[in-house]
DNA sequence: AATATTTACAACCGCGCGCAA
DNA sequence: GTTGCGCGCGGTTGTAAATAT
């Protein structure tokens, strides 16, 4: 045995595959049938006893993988439709390149498939539509951003992430340390007074929350490579320099009641106002808007965790007005102040996801209804996007991703992204870390901006 | 028709985590 | 606390088919 041999044999094969000569590359049929018929009759059990009981000259790591990748019955076939790419792309923007994440929203897909889908096929649509596949931001965006982080690097330590990260903090209605800013006027722009030194103490514990929240393994090493998208979807108000009254009331419990003499209208022309292009919607549909919205308990905060927020009224709805929050910790009516240079609303990439779709009857007959700018019924579409209602995603083979509005008067709050991301967070980590506590604040805070 | 290149997909590999001994 | 094992994940490589030259 020459040395290469010996390396290949001993170097590169996985510890299972020590011991015996196995069978590596493509898989035979007569492979397949045996494992197929194996696993089938007793299940799997153990992987690294699947080859000796089922007769096969393969490591039980391989096995697993021809089981998982090729050869489980319930494996979708056939090519990606648009509304799976469309779903991909959602949530590769808010997880990156979590993939087994990405692919228990698609079922039928596993994670090898998306992966493969990504790398050969939608990064490079994503380019040919001038959007960066890793930010999910104009490429143009993109490359000015490097130049000048490389121009300020040295000068401002402030990363690029710092807008998002103000953007959760004023989500999140208290500081992340409570001690250590009473003020918490939110600038989201670049290299202003938002960014200043009483952020700073925060700043590494915001930053580690992205980086372990959304970062990938090669992206996560500095902080300006976070995808300032992975928040999209969170903020759907990026853009607006968004001083929201929007009359939301939510008692500490579990249901969220938004006030309907509050004014979303305001907020929409704002909102219409600040944006340009045509793909760009409404952040909200006024027939979702008016009507309650039901939060499981795990998403809503403790009172405790968050005194000035809300009070509890006997039917356990909980009255939050979003007017009433305090962002300095005095409890007097303030407003939030967003404002961001971060352009989710230029970023094309979920305009790219809902290009393919046309304007359906449905929504037409509803903006009728609701004598509401079109921009109201694409953000209603938005809303039904996977994204926000996970739900749909699981069931995705019978409603088309962007589909029709359902004007239900409420909707379960466990298939909206907050509690959804919340779930993918609590996946990660456990519940009781500071970050699942962050998360549940903005959980919370996010019910407000629906 | 032959060869080179690209594309899409399958499979491998290393690493890290959880768990039990 | 340490070690070994099984498993799952994500990055990378290998390969066959398709396409271009």
């Amino acid at each position: 045995m020459d040395l290469k041999s010996f390396v290949a044999l001993h170097m590169g094969r996985h510890s299972c595959c020590y011991k015996q000569k196995l069978r590596k590359g493509l898989w035979s049929p007569e492979e397949d049938e045996k494992l197929l018929n194996y696993i089938t009759k007793h299940g799997h059990g153990c992987w690294s006893s699947v080859p000796k009981l089922a007769g096969l000259q393969r490591c039980g790591k391989s096995c697993r993988l021809r089981w998982i990748n090729y050869l489980r019955p319930d494996l979708k076939r056939g090519a990606f439709s648009q509304q799976e790419e469309n779903v991909i792309i959602e949530l590769h923007a808010v997880l990156g390149n979590r993939w087994s994440q990405i692919a228990a929203q698609l079922p039928g897909r596993t994670d090898n498939e998306i992966k493969n889908l990504w790398n050969s096929c939608i990064k490079k649509k994503l380019r040919q539509r001038g959007i960066d596949p890793n930010t999910h931001r104009p490429l143009s965006e993109v490359e000015n951003g490097k130049e000048k982080q490389q121009l300020t690097a040295d000068n401002e330590k402030v990363p690029i992430v710092s807008n998002e990260l103000n953007l959760i903090e004023a989500a999140t209605l208290k500081p992340l340390a409570v001690s250590s800013s009473g003020s918490k006027i939110i600038n989201t722009n670049n290299n202003k007074e938002g960014s200043g030194s009483s952020n700073l103490a925060n700043t590494q514990q915001k930053q580690d929350f992205f980086l372990d929240r959304f970062g990938t393994s090669h992206e996560s090493t500095t902080a300006a490579s976070c995808r300032p998208s992975d928040l999209m979807g969170y903020f759907p108000f990026q853009k607006l320099d968004y001083k929201p009254n929007i009359g939301l009331s939510m008692n500490p419990n579990t249901t969220l009641c938004f006030n309907p003499n509050s004014s979303s209208s305001a907020m929409i022309s704002e909102f219409n106002s600040s944006m340009t292009p045509p793909t760009i919607l409404s952040p909200v549909s006024s027939s979702v808007f008016q009507t309650p919205i039901r939060v499981k308990p795990s998403v809503s905060l403790p009172s405790d965790h968050n005194p000035s927020v809300g009070s509890c009224d006997v039917n356990g709805v909980q009255n939050w007005e979003a007017s009433s929050f305090s962002n300095n910790g005095s409890g007097s009516s303030s407003s939030i102040e967003l404002q961001s240079n971060s352009n989710f609303f230029e970023s094309n990439a979920f305009s790219w996801g809902l290009a393919d779709c046309g304007r359906s009857g449905e929504e037409a007959h509803l903006r009728s209804l609701e004598n509401e700018p079109a921009e109201d019924i694409k953000w209603s579409e938005y809303l039904n996007t996977p994204f926000f209602l996970g739900n749909t995603v699981q069931n995705q083979t019978s409603q088309h991703v962007y589909g029709e509005v359902k004007p239900e008067t409420h909707f379960i709050a466990e298939g909206s992204s907050a509690s959804w991301l919340l779930n993918q967070h609590q996946q990660a980590s456990q519940p009781t870390d500071i970050y699942t506590k962050d998360l549940q604040r903005f959980a919370v805070a996010f019910g407000q901006s629906l």
